[in-house]
DNA sequence: CGTTGATAGATGCAAACGCATATAATTGCC
DNA sequence: GGCAATTATATGCGTTTGCATCTATCAACG
């Protein structure tokens, strides 16, 4: 037994970069939050938008993915906004003759939502341009390897 | 010159998935835009805030980690949220005590915001919960080496 | 059936937001 | 130094948001 022998415990990989397990988690998500706050400006003030607002576009994309109506709550889990605040932006859509407002037959409480052929348009317009700003914002700094990448993390994340 | 010699292109990685490459950065935009709204909600329904709304609490912990006051300017690069309403939300947090105003002696327009000491405190004892929310919630669902993944890519997107 | 509790969505209201613009101070250029 | 252009922040105002609550319907159980 020579006093050569390494007593150090083995290495995390935590302890090998440097840095504790929750803070290497606060790192990551500090650096999403800021990625997610740098792209949703840029693409907020590309000329895209056809007057809608982001959320607004949200939903009309989230419809345009669903064979089926959708009732509010649908929605609201694709949403980050609170049950009245979709609502009303719902109420605004239907005025606006992007989105009608359908009876359940089988549950008088639900209210169907869906795209008029006007609000499915805009969205393919609008969607078509803002997928362009997208790719061009991701695929200037990530590789094909690195978007996948940033795809699978990102669902395991939001994975319950 | 046999007839054998195959004359597809190469593939490029993107083709080897299946997916174009504009379609792979709006799928890795896609997942990101929905892992950020399922924590975002499931921290904010965290009981940790002590009246802060996110944003308030965002503020603080910029400010937490600078060593001199900051602009409002300064602020707003850090914060995804309006020059006025940036500035109101400072208004608040001044009238709860939470931060001060004071005069730059080389700018009279500048306003350079910093932690009192109750902000301090309490950007601290927030800040220990929500580290903690923030690291349960990724730690379960991500490797070491994922959460580092992460935030390489996050970074990289941000640059610019 | 009828009452109880849960669920879907809407509404009242005050707070917070974004857009446009105002105010005030600085910089640059003649 | 004086005037135009620019920068930093604040304010007016209409819109949107969240919280609390309300209404209406459904489900379940005696």
């Amino acid at each position: 037994m020579t006093a050569a022998t390494p007593l150090v415990p083995p290495t995390t990989t935590a302890d090998a970069l440097g840095r504790s397990r929750t803070v290497l988690a606060n790192e990551a998500w500090e650096a999403a939050l800021t990625a997610h706050a740098v792209l949703m400006r840029r693409f907020a003030e590309e000329d895209v938008w056809h007057g809608l607002s982001m959320r607004e576009y949200d939903v009309l994309y989230t419809l345009s993915k669903c064979e089926r109506p959708q009732r509010i709550g649908e929605l609201g889990r694709h949403v980050l906004l609170s049950q009245p605040a979709l609502s009303r932006l719902v109420d605004r859509l239907v005025d606006r003759r992007l989105l009608t407002r359908c009876a359940d037959p089988a549950d008088a409480r639900a209210a169907h939502i869906s795209l008029t052929t006007a609000g499915r348009a805009l969205q393919r317009e609008v969607g078509l341009a803002h997928g362009a700003a997208v790719a061009q914002a991701m695929t200037t700094v990530l590789t094909d390897e690195e978007l996948d990448l940033l795809r699978t993390l990102s669902l395991k994340l939001a994975q319950e």
